[in-house]
RNA sequence: GGAGAGUUGGCAGAGUGGUCGAAUGCGGUGGUCUUGAAAACCAUUGUGCAGCAAUGUACCGGGGGUUCGAAUCCCUCACUCUCCGCCA
């Protein structure tokens, strides 16, 4: 949620800011905000007054009783009367007002910073560099899906009795190739300093809202309702909200954490080619890495969270291309995000298996996430990124690694896995 | 699932109708002492909102009520803890 100062200093900047880059036409409700937002000072300020007022007769009275004065006390109680029920109706109007300036405000994205390139979709998304790809050396290459099958590493079907499309069983070297990645996963991000966390998976609604899944999101979790909990779409929200309501001590940063857990969504209206074998599903096991900085590193800290990101690929050995997202395609809650894809020779297109963002404010205005710096009390910045979403890096990694006899092993995971071959 | 207790400032913990935004301790910050540190001592130290400021106002889990006046009384919801039951 962006922060009620911002709209009103820079008003204009942000409606153009929205308009050119995400390509929304916020104008009413920001112009709506800012009306309603001098309207509550307004109030404010009334009702102010007449509690000063209230709180002066009532001490008064409080003397006059004191002194056993009870005539003059009864008769400055008539007094209040008045004043009371003016504070109420105030009260009313003010409560009102801030109820309308929240929901407008949930309506508002993140401003996009200043590198994040204009544009409507995913195909004006800026491919900022890319591995070589020389579609001969694929020609004869299969999807993971038939990979799969042929060397029963996952079966989609059996998912499917017991649960359904979108959550594929692990088997054999299938299950131990997914345990060693996040294995693999888990340690590098540790040795780099992040604290490794092991998160709960239903997390509470103020928690959704903490991290901004809720409202904007509410159609892409799964919701327990009898205990009103959503299974998470992702560990950045049971990690960030760690930090709902705290006071950061400025010498913590930069706070990092990593943690591993499945992640669950609904993806209510996906279809087609995108769904198919590993490319989109319901339930997937995702190693993310959390960052919270001081405002003035927060960038910095994208950089390098991308940079470890990539080096994971390339330890990985896997075709890899960043993206800088453009406005259109950009989340609702960030500010500047960097997208990595993996290359799938077997399908012939690249699948996202990274999104590296900066929230800025956005995230900590609603958290509640800030720290003292010298006597003034500001809001830290939240970043976070996959590290890796693991389905499509399996997709890619067998793919890749595919021969006529069976699928090779990259070098780096061969001590998680224990074996360097999967045949038949 | 049944019974009971509780929720107060960064933390611990007092306060049961009127200078209580809140004692006290710990922690934090500044200082004295010291070659330096520790200890000790002194001072200072909650947050939001409005305001250029002085200041005002709100906040003792959330919401509502009683009262001239509520951390304190009443209702309600949420959460936490203890005991019993069930159980990995």
């Amino acid at each position: 949620m962006l922060e009620i100062q911002k709209i009103r200093e820079n008003k204009d900047f942000i409606i153009n800011r929205l308009n050119e880059v995400r390509k929304i036409d916020l104008s009413d409700t920001v112009n709506k905000i800012y009306k309603l937002d001098e309207q509550k000072r307004e109030t404010q300020q009334k009702l102010d007054s007449s509690q000063a007022q209230l709180n002066l007769l009532s001490s008064q009275i409080g003397g006059l009783f004191k002194n056993g004065k009870i005539e003059e006390a009864n008769s400055l109680k008539i007094q209040t009367a008045l004043i009371k029920d003016q504070i109420k109706q105030t009260k009313e109007v003010y409560s009102k007002l801030e109820s309308s300036i929240d929901e407008l405000f949930c309506l508002i994205p993140n401003v996009p910073n200043e590198l994040v390139p204009s544009g409507i979709s995913e195909n004006d998304n800026e491919i900022v560099s890319s591995s070589e790809i020389n579609k001969d050396d694929f020609k004869s290459f299969v999807p993971h899906w038939d990979l799969c099958q042929k060397y029963n590493l996952i079966d989609f079907e059996l998912g499917v009795k017991i649960s359904g499309a979108g959550f594929p069983v692990y088997k054999g070297k299938g299950a131990r190739l997914q345990r060693a990645l996040i294995n693999f996963f888990l340690n590098e991000a540790s040795e780099i300093g992040y604290q490794e966390l092991l998160v709960p998976h239903l997390v509470n609604e103020k928690s959704g809202f903490g991290t901004g899944q809720l409202p904007d999101k509410e159609g892409q979790m799964y919701h327990t309702e009898k205990d009103n909990l959503y299974l998470i779409p992702t560990a950045e929200v049971p990690i960030t909200n760690i930090y709902r309501d705290v006071m950061v001590n400025i010498n913590d940063f930069p706070i990092k954490h990593v943690g591993y857990t499945p992640c669950f969504r609904r993806e209510a209206g996906s279809y087609g080619k995108d769904v198919r074998g590993l490319n989109r599903l319901h339930q997937f096991d995702k190693v993310e890495v959390v960052q919270i900085t001081h405002p003035e590193k927060s960038y910095e800290t994208l950089n390098e969270m991308v940079k470890y990101v990539e080096s994971l690929l390339e330890k990985l050995e896997l075709p890899y291309r960043k993206l800088k997202l453009c406005g259109g395609d950009l989340g609702f809650t960030s500010a500047l995000t960097f997208d990595l894809e993996v290359y799938s020779p077997g399908q012939d297109r690249w699948l996202e298996v990274s999104s590296v963002s900066n929230f800025e404010t956005f995230q900590s205005n609603r958290l509640k996430l800030r720290f003292k710096d010298g006597k003034k009390t500001k809001l830290a910045h939240t970043l976070n990124g996959s590290a890796l979403a693991l389905p499509r890096i399996m997709a890619s990694l067998l793919e890749i690694n595919q021969d006529e006899k069976g699928i090779s092993i990259p070098k780096i995971l061969i001590p998680f896995t224990g074996f360097d071959r999967i045949e038949n």
